[in-house]
DNA sequence: ATAGTTCTACGAAAAATTTCGTTGTTTAAT
DNA sequence: ATTAAACAACGAAATTTTTCGTAGAACTAT
Protein backbone atom coordinates (compact mmCIF):
# COMPACT_ATOMS: atom_id res chain seq x y z
CA UNK A 1 0.00 0.00 0.00
CA UNK A 2 2.40 2.81 -1.09
CA UNK A 3 1.40 6.06 -1.28
CA UNK A 4 0.48 6.85 -5.18
CA UNK A 5 2.85 9.98 -6.56
CA UNK A 6 1.22 13.20 -5.58
CA UNK A 7 0.18 15.80 -7.84
CA UNK A 8 1.42 19.12 -8.30
CA UNK A 9 -1.57 20.54 -6.84
CA UNK A 10 -1.90 18.13 -4.07
CA UNK A 11 1.79 18.71 -3.10
CA UNK A 12 0.91 22.44 -2.50
CA UNK A 13 -2.08 20.61 -0.58
CA UNK A 14 0.11 18.45 1.63
CA UNK A 15 2.60 21.31 2.15
CA UNK A 16 0.08 23.83 3.26
CA UNK A 17 -0.90 20.88 5.96
CA UNK A 18 2.22 19.89 7.32
CA UNK A 19 3.06 23.68 7.77
CA UNK A 20 0.18 24.81 9.38
CA UNK A 21 -1.65 21.69 11.01
CA UNK A 22 -4.61 19.67 10.51
CA UNK A 23 -7.09 22.25 8.37
CA UNK A 24 -10.38 21.99 7.70
CA UNK A 25 -11.46 22.33 4.11
CA UNK A 26 -12.16 26.18 4.49
CA UNK A 27 -8.75 26.99 5.93
CA UNK A 28 -6.96 25.22 2.76
CA UNK A 29 -8.82 27.33 0.45
CA UNK A 30 -7.66 30.55 1.89
CA UNK A 31 -4.20 29.05 2.46
CA UNK A 32 -4.36 27.78 -1.67
CA UNK A 33 -5.83 31.12 -2.54
CA UNK A 34 -2.85 33.36 -1.13
CA UNK A 35 -0.32 31.21 -1.68
CA UNK A 36 -1.48 30.81 -5.14
CA UNK A 37 -2.66 35.00 -5.51
CA UNK A 38 -5.44 33.61 -7.09
CA UNK A 39 -8.97 32.84 -5.67
CA UNK A 40 -9.78 28.95 -5.76
CA UNK A 41 -13.03 27.75 -5.02
CA UNK A 42 -14.02 25.91 -1.55
CA UNK A 43 -15.59 23.22 -3.84
CA UNK A 44 -12.44 23.11 -5.99
CA UNK A 45 -10.12 22.46 -2.82
CA UNK A 46 -12.29 20.13 -1.25
CA UNK A 47 -12.67 17.94 -4.01
CA UNK A 48 -8.93 17.76 -4.32
CA UNK A 49 -8.77 16.86 -0.50
CA UNK A 50 -12.01 13.88 -0.87
CA UNK A 51 -9.57 12.63 -4.19
CA UNK A 52 -6.16 12.82 -1.61
CA UNK A 53 -7.93 10.92 0.54
CA UNK A 54 -9.14 8.02 -1.59
CA UNK A 55 -6.13 7.96 -2.78
CA UNK A 56 -4.90 7.95 1.01
CA UNK A 57 -2.50 10.69 0.90
CA UNK A 58 -4.17 12.28 3.77
CA UNK A 59 -6.27 10.77 6.77
CA UNK A 60 -9.10 12.98 8.17
CA UNK A 61 -11.39 13.68 11.40
CA UNK A 62 -15.00 12.95 10.30
CA UNK A 63 -16.07 13.40 14.23
CA UNK A 64 -17.10 16.98 13.13
CA UNK A 65 -19.41 18.22 10.75
CA UNK A 66 -16.53 19.70 9.08
CA UNK A 67 -13.76 17.71 8.45
CA UNK A 68 -10.56 18.03 10.07
CA UNK A 69 -7.73 16.72 7.68
CA UNK A 70 -3.82 15.80 7.67
CA UNK A 71 -1.11 14.52 6.00
CA UNK A 72 -1.18 11.03 5.60
CA UNK A 73 2.48 10.47 5.06
CA UNK A 74 5.44 12.06 6.75
CA UNK A 75 6.52 15.13 5.33
CA UNK A 76 10.31 13.99 5.07
CA UNK A 77 9.04 11.13 3.24
CA UNK A 78 7.43 12.31 0.18
CA UNK A 79 10.27 15.05 0.17
CA UNK A 80 12.71 12.43 -0.32
CA UNK A 81 10.34 10.90 -3.06
CA UNK A 82 9.97 14.44 -4.59
CA UNK A 83 13.61 14.55 -4.48
CA UNK A 84 14.58 11.56 -6.34
CA UNK A 85 12.34 11.86 -8.90
CA UNK A 86 13.91 15.20 -9.88
CA UNK A 87 17.06 14.34 -9.33
CA UNK A 88 16.56 11.25 -11.83
CA UNK A 89 15.12 13.58 -14.48
CA UNK A 90 16.95 16.86 -14.56
CA UNK A 91 20.20 15.73 -12.41
CA UNK A 92 21.22 12.89 -13.77
CA UNK A 93 20.30 11.12 -10.88
CA UNK A 94 23.12 13.75 -8.94
CA UNK A 95 21.57 13.96 -5.98
CA UNK A 96 24.52 15.67 -4.76
CA UNK A 97 24.54 18.40 -7.84
CA UNK A 98 20.76 19.08 -7.00
CA UNK A 99 21.48 19.49 -3.13
CA UNK A 100 24.64 22.45 -4.31
CA UNK A 101 22.14 24.07 -6.46
CA UNK A 102 19.63 24.75 -3.59
CA UNK A 103 21.56 25.44 -1.42
CA UNK A 104 23.11 28.47 -4.26
CA UNK A 105 19.54 29.00 -4.89
CA UNK A 106 18.56 31.55 -2.65
CA UNK A 107 21.12 33.20 0.05
CA UNK A 108 21.70 31.25 2.96
CA UNK A 109 21.53 32.15 6.36
CA UNK A 110 24.46 31.41 8.42
CA UNK A 111 22.83 29.28 11.13
CA UNK A 112 21.84 27.42 7.63
CA UNK A 113 25.65 26.68 6.16
CA UNK A 114 26.53 25.81 9.86
CA UNK A 115 23.92 23.10 9.59
CA UNK A 116 25.07 21.96 6.47
CA UNK A 117 28.74 21.51 7.54
CA UNK A 118 27.49 19.51 10.90
CA UNK A 119 25.38 17.50 8.46
CA UNK A 120 28.85 16.71 6.11
CA UNK A 121 30.22 15.66 9.41
CA UNK A 122 28.26 13.22 10.19
CA UNK A 123 28.15 11.94 6.64
CA UNK A 124 31.63 11.60 6.81
CA UNK A 125 32.26 9.88 9.93
CA UNK A 126 29.72 7.03 8.65
CA UNK A 127 31.46 6.23 6.33
CA UNK A 128 34.94 6.20 7.80
CA UNK A 129 33.66 3.23 9.14
CA UNK B 1 10.29 35.81 -23.55
CA UNK B 2 10.76 33.53 -20.45
CA UNK B 3 10.73 29.76 -20.84
CA UNK B 4 7.22 28.55 -19.46
CA UNK B 5 7.19 26.08 -17.07
CA UNK B 6 7.93 22.51 -18.45
CA UNK B 7 5.81 19.57 -17.65
CA UNK B 8 6.50 16.22 -16.46
CA UNK B 9 7.16 14.89 -19.77
CA UNK B 10 8.86 17.77 -21.33
CA UNK B 11 11.59 17.77 -18.44
CA UNK B 12 12.12 14.01 -19.18
CA UNK B 13 13.45 15.16 -22.03
CA UNK B 14 15.30 17.81 -21.65
CA UNK B 15 17.18 15.74 -18.97
CA UNK B 16 17.98 13.80 -21.94
CA UNK B 17 19.04 16.30 -24.51
CA UNK B 18 21.42 17.59 -21.51
CA UNK B 19 22.90 14.25 -20.36
CA UNK B 20 23.17 13.09 -24.59
CA UNK B 21 24.08 15.96 -26.47
CA UNK B 22 21.79 17.12 -29.73
CA UNK B 23 19.85 14.51 -30.61
CA UNK B 24 16.72 13.20 -33.47
CA UNK B 25 14.01 12.25 -32.19
CA UNK B 26 14.57 8.71 -32.63
CA UNK B 27 17.17 9.03 -30.30
CA UNK B 28 14.90 10.43 -27.99
CA UNK B 29 12.28 7.90 -28.15
CA UNK B 30 14.49 5.09 -27.20
CA UNK B 31 15.87 6.49 -24.07
CA UNK B 32 12.59 7.95 -22.96
CA UNK B 33 11.59 4.27 -23.29
CA UNK B 34 14.74 3.14 -21.73
CA UNK B 35 14.25 5.17 -18.59
CA UNK B 36 10.73 4.77 -18.35
CA UNK B 37 11.21 0.93 -18.58
CA UNK B 38 8.01 0.97 -21.35
CA UNK B 39 8.40 1.19 -25.27
CA UNK B 40 6.70 4.63 -25.90
CA UNK B 41 5.77 5.83 -29.83
CA UNK B 42 7.97 7.36 -31.98
CA UNK B 43 5.09 10.17 -32.75
CA UNK B 44 4.26 10.74 -28.77
CA UNK B 45 8.25 11.65 -28.65
CA UNK B 46 7.99 13.57 -32.17
CA UNK B 47 5.24 15.82 -30.68
CA UNK B 48 6.54 16.59 -27.59
CA UNK B 49 9.35 17.63 -28.94
CA UNK B 50 7.32 19.51 -31.57
CA UNK B 51 5.21 21.43 -28.58
CA UNK B 52 8.79 22.10 -27.03
CA UNK B 53 9.98 23.66 -29.92
CA UNK B 54 6.41 26.01 -30.34
CA UNK B 55 7.25 26.94 -26.21
CA UNK B 56 10.93 27.97 -27.22
CA UNK B 57 12.22 24.38 -24.92
CA UNK B 58 14.02 23.41 -27.63
CA UNK B 59 15.88 24.29 -30.58
CA UNK B 60 16.44 22.55 -33.63
CA UNK B 61 18.49 22.47 -36.55
CA UNK B 62 16.65 21.55 -39.66
CA UNK B 63 19.47 21.29 -42.41
CA UNK B 64 19.08 17.60 -42.33
CA UNK B 65 15.47 15.73 -43.06
CA UNK B 66 16.08 14.12 -39.81
CA UNK B 67 15.85 17.62 -37.46
CA UNK B 68 18.11 17.32 -34.52
CA UNK B 69 16.67 18.83 -31.40
CA UNK B 70 18.84 20.95 -28.25
CA UNK B 71 17.52 22.17 -25.22
CA UNK B 72 17.23 26.18 -25.15
CA UNK B 73 17.96 27.18 -22.02
CA UNK B 74 20.64 26.02 -19.85
CA UNK B 75 20.53 23.08 -17.57
CA UNK B 76 21.04 24.77 -14.82
CA UNK B 77 18.49 27.48 -15.07
CA UNK B 78 16.11 25.22 -15.34
CA UNK B 79 17.18 23.17 -12.47
CA UNK B 80 16.90 25.89 -10.21
CA UNK B 81 13.55 26.86 -11.52
CA UNK B 82 12.37 23.36 -10.80
CA UNK B 83 14.33 23.99 -7.14
CA UNK B 84 12.47 27.16 -6.36
CA UNK B 85 9.55 25.49 -8.06
CA UNK B 86 9.64 22.10 -5.42
CA UNK B 87 11.08 24.26 -2.27
CA UNK B 88 7.83 26.49 -2.54
CA UNK B 89 5.87 23.55 -2.53
CA UNK B 90 6.97 21.25 -0.15
CA UNK B 91 9.87 22.67 1.78
CA UNK B 92 7.96 25.92 2.86
CA UNK B 93 10.05 27.76 0.63
CA UNK B 94 13.61 26.85 2.58
CA UNK B 95 15.96 25.65 -0.05
CA UNK B 96 18.65 25.09 2.63
CA UNK B 97 16.12 22.40 3.52
CA UNK B 98 15.68 20.87 0.49
CA UNK B 99 19.29 20.71 -0.25
CA UNK B 100 20.06 18.72 2.95
CA UNK B 101 17.68 16.49 2.26
CA UNK B 102 18.90 15.69 -0.84
CA UNK B 103 22.53 15.57 0.42
CA UNK B 104 20.92 12.60 2.55
CA UNK B 105 18.71 11.07 -0.30
CA UNK B 106 21.89 8.85 -1.32
CA UNK B 107 25.16 8.17 0.02
CA UNK B 108 27.35 10.74 -1.03
CA UNK B 109 30.83 9.94 -2.22
CA UNK B 110 34.00 11.45 -0.47
CA UNK B 111 34.37 13.95 -3.55
CA UNK B 112 30.91 14.97 -3.22
CA UNK B 113 31.25 16.04 0.72
CA UNK B 114 34.43 18.20 -0.20
CA UNK B 115 32.64 19.50 -3.26
CA UNK B 116 30.11 20.97 -0.39
CA UNK B 117 32.66 22.10 1.94
CA UNK B 118 34.31 24.31 -0.92
CA UNK B 119 30.60 25.67 -1.51
CA UNK B 120 30.23 26.50 1.77
CA UNK B 121 33.44 28.14 2.27
CA UNK B 122 33.12 30.16 -0.74
CA UNK B 123 29.45 31.10 0.47
CA UNK B 124 30.57 31.89 3.92
CA UNK B 125 33.06 34.65 2.34
CA UNK B 126 31.06 35.94 -0.21
CA UNK B 127 28.57 36.66 3.34
CA UNK B 128 31.10 38.55 5.48
CA UNK B 129 31.64 41.05 3.45
C1' DA C 1 -40.62 27.22 12.57
C1' DT C 2 -38.35 29.62 8.82
C1' DA C 3 -34.68 31.60 6.37
C1' DG C 4 -29.91 31.93 5.64
C1' DT C 5 -25.37 29.94 6.00
C1' DT C 6 -22.03 26.20 5.85
C1' DC C 7 -20.90 21.92 4.90
C1' DT C 8 -20.25 17.14 2.20
C1' DA C 9 -20.92 14.48 -1.76
C1' DC C 10 -21.00 13.90 -6.41
C1' DG C 11 -21.00 14.32 -11.27
C1' DA C 12 -19.49 16.41 -14.89
C1' DA C 13 -17.36 20.32 -17.44
C1' DA C 14 -13.05 22.38 -18.53
C1' DA C 15 -8.32 22.42 -19.12
C1' DA C 16 -3.94 20.42 -19.53
C1' DT C 17 -1.08 16.69 -20.84
C1' DT C 18 0.10 12.57 -23.25
C1' DT C 19 -0.52 9.18 -26.77
C1' DC C 20 -1.53 7.69 -31.22
C1' DG C 21 -3.10 7.10 -36.23
C1' DT C 22 -2.93 8.95 -40.75
C1' DT C 23 -1.03 11.47 -44.56
C1' DG C 24 2.31 12.99 -47.63
C1' DT C 25 7.23 13.42 -48.51
C1' DT C 26 11.95 12.15 -48.81
C1' DT C 27 15.50 8.78 -48.74
C1' DA C 28 17.26 4.04 -49.33
C1' DA C 29 17.20 -0.50 -51.23
C1' DT C 30 16.00 -3.67 -54.53
C1' DA D 1 11.40 2.45 -61.52
C1' DT D 2 9.16 0.14 -57.73
C1' DT D 3 8.99 -0.90 -53.26
C1' DA D 4 10.09 -0.33 -48.62
C1' DA D 5 11.65 2.33 -44.68
C1' DA D 6 12.11 6.62 -42.11
C1' DC D 7 10.57 11.03 -41.39
C1' DA D 8 7.69 15.59 -40.19
C1' DA D 9 3.29 17.45 -39.64
C1' DC D 10 -1.03 17.40 -37.91
C1' DG D 11 -5.37 16.44 -35.85
C1' DA D 12 -7.64 14.23 -32.72
C1' DA D 13 -8.38 10.58 -29.27
C1' DA D 14 -7.25 9.18 -24.64
C1' DT D 15 -5.89 10.20 -20.23
C1' DT D 16 -5.04 12.95 -16.31
C1' DT D 17 -5.71 16.87 -13.59
C1' DT D 18 -8.28 20.79 -12.09
C1' DT D 19 -12.34 23.48 -11.58
C1' DC D 20 -17.02 24.16 -10.83
C1' DG D 21 -22.20 23.73 -10.25
C1' DT D 22 -25.92 21.56 -7.91
C1' DA D 23 -28.29 18.98 -4.43
C1' DG D 24 -29.26 17.77 0.05
C1' DA D 25 -28.11 17.60 5.03
C1' DA D 26 -26.80 20.05 9.27
C1' DC D 27 -26.26 23.98 11.87
C1' DT D 28 -27.39 29.06 13.26
C1' DA D 29 -29.92 32.88 14.15
C1' DT D 30 -33.85 35.12 14.04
Amino acid sequence: MSAPRPTESELSILGILWEHGPLRVREVTEHLSRDKGEEVGYTTALKLLQIMHEKGLVTRDESQRSHVYKPAHAQRKIQKQVIRSVADRIFGGATAELAMQAFSARKAKPGEIQQMRELLDKLERKQEK
